[in-house]
DNA sequence: AGCACGCCGACT
DNA sequence: GTCGGCGTGCTC
């Protein structure tokens, strides 16, 4: 093949030297052991579609942009869409002196696609390299990068680096195991609990695509429900995926995934902590189609199953689905996209409800999956509360900062088992909240929290106006209260008081997995309590005021969530132990209080449903949508300055950003240290979220990059006060 | 991000 | 005249 017929369109415009080089002279690195030839400067390229158009991974110069290289013909049958390449890329290679010049510095990307022509009018430099003929970016994932890149206004270079692993040359070396048949349909077992958990999988195995949004009976059953709903999946011949908040959950679903399906071989645990060499060996077999099921934590949610029938999320309200590296996507949405691009069924399990969830079940995209209210009853514990203000009046208990019932029920139940005491995290330091009805304190103007900027001047944190005559919406009381709660003091209290009894604890650092059953004080903070074989016999929740007292949008709801889940593993009230006795709960917290009575009835749906159309009313997410922009003031005002934004959409503030706390890694969207960056919200109506996000990749894109000064663009943000 | 080009002021 | 400040823009 004449070379000529490959030459770069335009190559009039070309210098000399160039124009007969037709490539530019390109280097492999030297440490390559079995070196391809070292230049391709004048090789001949690749007959069919010589030009392959590549995502550069690294380097601030993505916004998405595909840069085009020339094929090699030697690299012609390993330069496939989707394989890592190296690629030069360097400033000023448009002009070349003598022809001697290298290009800039090797950077990797992927191979996106291979065409016929390139646009770029110029000179194209060859790839340098094929790094592996491994397609680690099929089409199915690379759409997927794409949507959610464009759901969170990011760039698609951002959500690879979160969607695909780091290459390990040693295990990418050796074969996955060849994949197992399917099997067979599993016995409903716990879900027939549930009056639509046995057709639900029915659907599953017979290809259908269901969506629920799952309400998890208290108890030890879940781990094993996900493992069923798998199994179903499994059988229709598709893959499932389901991703859990942390390491110790996935491993619970995954020791049930090996007792359901009968072995190990079907499925994969895919967590940050198997380090990388295991990991990318566990995700290769899962992309090469030789495991097609899959539990892991929230890296997993881009897994390339294949196939996928059925993507699930345990415990949405989470935190930890939330990545922290930009463009920060949330799991459940990465997995609503899935389930609607791959066209799969959905699971959303939880002990509660979020907003969120309630939003599906609302506009009927999915429905709801629970038990009858006898079931409920009998599987919760009894849950009594004590407020806080009879403990204030009640001399007897304010000297021993416990009220005489809570002391009882601690009593009597280590004499039957273990007791769980739940205490705040440290740094929970509740902010500003009505003094009479414990109502967090609001903007009158945007609904934003207030805060405190010294005494008696109140700042909403939103949209920075002043509140000079603030009053609650909910009762009208005038005064404002900022609460510290001594639980920590009183666990401690208790241990004193049961001398006899171990006291074990479970937190942050060192978190417990399960505890004997036996009588035992475990104190615990939320999120980190362990299992107790057999149930508690009892739980203290101290952390009532520390929890609703925040004054951020989802306190009642963080709140209920971490209540529901510490009740959960207390006996139910209907399950009697040996003794003939169920557990019970006592909660110090406001009686009257909507996450309070909500707990008590154990009704989380009906609580989350109730928020959302409260949320909806005061123009707060999810109904509306919100972006937050963060940076250097000026770079802030400037892009907000050039976004086309929707109709009807609002800008907050900006305000100044609150310096992180101290200690706490730096991430996106936090100031250099000694820096003061603002932060504006941007709101706009019901159904006009992905026209704000869209708006915002545009300005973006329209703006030079800048590193450091840009401003972090974050879409549903979770920290908005 | 690098890195080069380019359009201003101070120097051998 | 030339050296070099860093502001602007490009990298297939």
């Amino acid at each position: 093949m004449s070379r000529d017929d490959e030459r770069p369109r335009d190559s009039a415009e070309v210098p000399e030297g160039e124009q007969l080089a037709l490539i530019r002279e390109t280097v492999r690195k030297a440490k390559v052991p079995k070196a391809k030839p070292r230049t391709w400067r004048g090789a001949a390229l690749a007959a069919e579609r010589p030009v392959a158009r590549v995502l550069v991974d690294k380097g601030p110069v993505h916004l998405d942009k595909l840069w085009d290289y020339a094929v090699p013909a030697e690299m012609d049958a390993e330069a496939r869409p989707g394989v890592r390449v190296r690629v030069r890329f360097g400033a000023g290679a448009g002009k070349v002196r003598e022809g001697r010049r290298e290009g800039g510095g090797l950077l990797d990307g992927y191979i996106i696609e291979r065409v016929a022509e390139s646009d770029y009018r110029g000179p194209l430099a060859a790839l340098a390299q094929v790094v592996s003929t491994e397609q680690v970016l099929g089409p199915g994932l690379l759409a997927l990068c794409r949507a959610v890149a464009d759901r969170y206004a990011g760039s698609l270079a951002d959500v690879l680096q979160l969607a695909l692993p780091k290459r390990n040359a040693r295990a990418e070396g050796e074969p996955s195991p060849p994949p197992l048949p399917p099997p067979e349909p599993p016995a409903p077992g716990s879900w027939a609990r549930y009056p639509a958990g046995p057709g639900f999988l029915e659907a599953l195995a017979r290809g259908d695509r269901p969506r629920a949004v799952w309400t998890a009976l208290p108890g030890p059953h879940w781990p094993r429900e996900w493992a069923t709903a798998v199994a179903a999946t499994l059988a229709s011949g598709r893959g499932a995926l389901v991703v859990v908040p942390d390491g110790r959950t996935a491993e619970r679903v995954d020791a049930a995934l090996t007792e359901v399906l009968g072995g190990p071989g079907r499925h994969v645990l895919l967590t940050a902590d198997l380090g990388p060499e295991e990991r990318y060996r566990r995700w290769l077999a899962v992309s090469r189609g030789s495991v097609r099921a899959v539990v892991g934590t929230r890296a997993a949610m881009f897994a390339p199953v294949r196939d996928l029938g059925l993507v699930g999320i345990w415990d949405d309200g989470d935190r930890s689905h939330s990545d922290d590296r930009l463009p920060q996507p949330h799991a459940r949405d990465v997995l609503l996209l899935r389930a609607v691009h791959e066209k799969t069924g959905f699971l959303l399990g939880d002990l509660g409800r979020t907003v969120e969830a309630a939003q599906l079940v609302e506009n009927g995209w999915a429905r709801p999956l629970e038990a009858d209210r006898e079931r409920v009853r009998a599987a919760a514990p009894l849950i009594r509360t004590v407020d806080e203000g009879e403990v204030a009046r009640d001399a007897e208990a304010r000297a021993a900062r416990l009220p005489t019932i809570a002391w009882q029920t601690v009593r009597e139940a280590l004499t039957r088992g273990p007791v769980l005491v739940q205490v705040p995290r440290r740094g929970y330091v509740p902010k500003l909240a009505c003094e009479r009805c414990r109502e967090p304190a609001r903007c009158a103007h945007c609904s934003g929290p207030l805060e405190a900027r010294d005494a008696d001047h109140l700042v909403c944190g939103w949209c920075g106006r002043d509140e000079p005559a603030w009053h609650c919406r909910e009762c009208g009381g005038v005064r404002l209260r900022a609460s510290v709660v001594g639980a920590r003091r009183t666990a401690e209290e208790l241990g004193r008081a049961f001398p006899s009894v171990p006291v074990r604890t479970s937190g942050r650092d060192h978190v417990l997995t399960s505890v004997p059953d036996r009588p035992a004080l475990v104190v615990s903070t939320p999120g980190a309590e362990p299992v107790a074989e057999g149930g508690y016999a009892a739980a203290l929740l101290l952390d009532g005021w520390a929890l609703l007292g925040r004054p951020d949008l989802r306190a009642g709801e963080d709140a209920l969530r971490h209540w529901l889940e510490a009740a959960s593993l207390v006996r139910g009230h209907g399950e009697e132990d040996d003794d003939g006795r169920g557990g019970t709960v006592v909660i110090m917290a406001e009686p009257t209080l909507r996450p309070v009575q909500a707990l008590v009835r154990w009704d989380p749906a009906g609580y989350a449903a109730r928020e959302l159309a409260e949320r909806s009313d005061l123009g707060f997410p999810p109904i509306s949508r919100m972006a937050a922009v963060t940076g250097p003031a000026e770079a802030v005002a400037e892009l907000i300055a050039s976004t086309r934004l929707p109709e009807g959409a609002e800008t907050l503030g900006p305000v100044p950003l609150p310096p992180p706390p101290p200690g706490r890694p730096r991430r996106p969207g936090d100031p250099p240290a000694g820096e003061v960056w603002e932060r504006a919200l941007l709101r706009v109506r019901p159904g006009q979220g992905s026209a704000l996000a869209a708006a915002l990749k545009e300005a973006k894109a329209r703006r030079l990059a800048r590193g450091d000064r840009d401003p972090a663009v974050r879409v549903d943000p979770l920290d908005i006060g």
